[in-house]
DNA sequence: CTTGACCTTTACGTTAACGTCAACCAAAAT
DNA sequence: ATTTTGGTTGACGTTAACGTAAAGGTCAAG
């Protein structure tokens, strides 16, 4: 069974990342673990948590805007239709921004694999006597 | 026509950064656009060089990568064979780190739905007739 | 001639996201 | 008992990617 609380150096293994960013993460409000005395105790959420600022950052978003993101995910629990539609105006943007991501993605995907392709092209042993630009 | 020359405020104004931003891509050695007199002139390829460094930024690839990226995009040119290998590896690092990254777009898509609609059902009043894109 | 629009270089300032100490505490191992 | 291990809070340092003047060159229009 997987356990069920993590100290800081756990999760900093486990993601390979280190203490100091785990505890900034925390210093902009984007954890909050319990405490065990001055210990930080982590959660599954909290860990959850985590995975998600990760992804975030691997996708280039900035601490700022992966708190806004994760704020949303807790928009359901809100019962103000105004605040709601608000998340929801909100999520409408995020989603569109990575639908521009993806494209972006692809696209370069694409060159990549072209360039890839020149180059074994290129490669002498493949072709012998042409050496074409 | 589209023009074959470009000054460093037409191609601020169109791609919405300040002269600043492309002046210090040139720093970096993303750029090098040719001079008459004092001033820089942007040809076509340094305009669509300028958009792949763009793009570059909305993936979150820092000038760093970006450079090295726009390296493979030349790096047929090349006639070493052991530049060649070293090339296509950079290349497949490349296009893992793309696939991971849309992954990731792809589960964060998800659970913006996800919570998209949790945020529509959590609408006090229905709206039975109420759809999304 | 001088004003204004556009361009230039040089250089210091700023923000985000940590890195890197320092000085400390507290439980566990030796 | 003391060393080791792992944790804590400051607080200052660092890097990337620009922002923001400062100080000036050029060229057409008024």
């Amino acid at each position: 069974m997987s356990p069920t609380k993590y100290t800081i150096s756990e999760l900093s293994k486990e993601f390979i990342i280190t203490t100091r960013s785990i505890r900034f993460y925390e210093d902009q409000g984007l954890l909050s673990p319990k405490r065990e005395g001055q210990k930080r105790i982590y959660s599954t959420h909290d860990r959850t948590w985590l995975k998600l600022i990760l992804r975030g950052k691997r996708l280039g978003l900035t601490l700022a805007e992966i708190s806004q993101i994760l704020d949303l995910y807790d928009s359901s629990s809100t019962n103000n239709d105004q605040q709601l539609l608000v998340f929801i105006e909100k999520i409408k943007i995020r989603k569109l921004a990575l639908q521009q991501q993806m494209e972006d993605i692809k696209a370069l995907h694409d060159e990549l694999s072209a360039a890839q392709l020149r180059c074994t092209n290129a490669l002498s042993s493949n072709n012998p006597l042409e050496t074409q630009a």
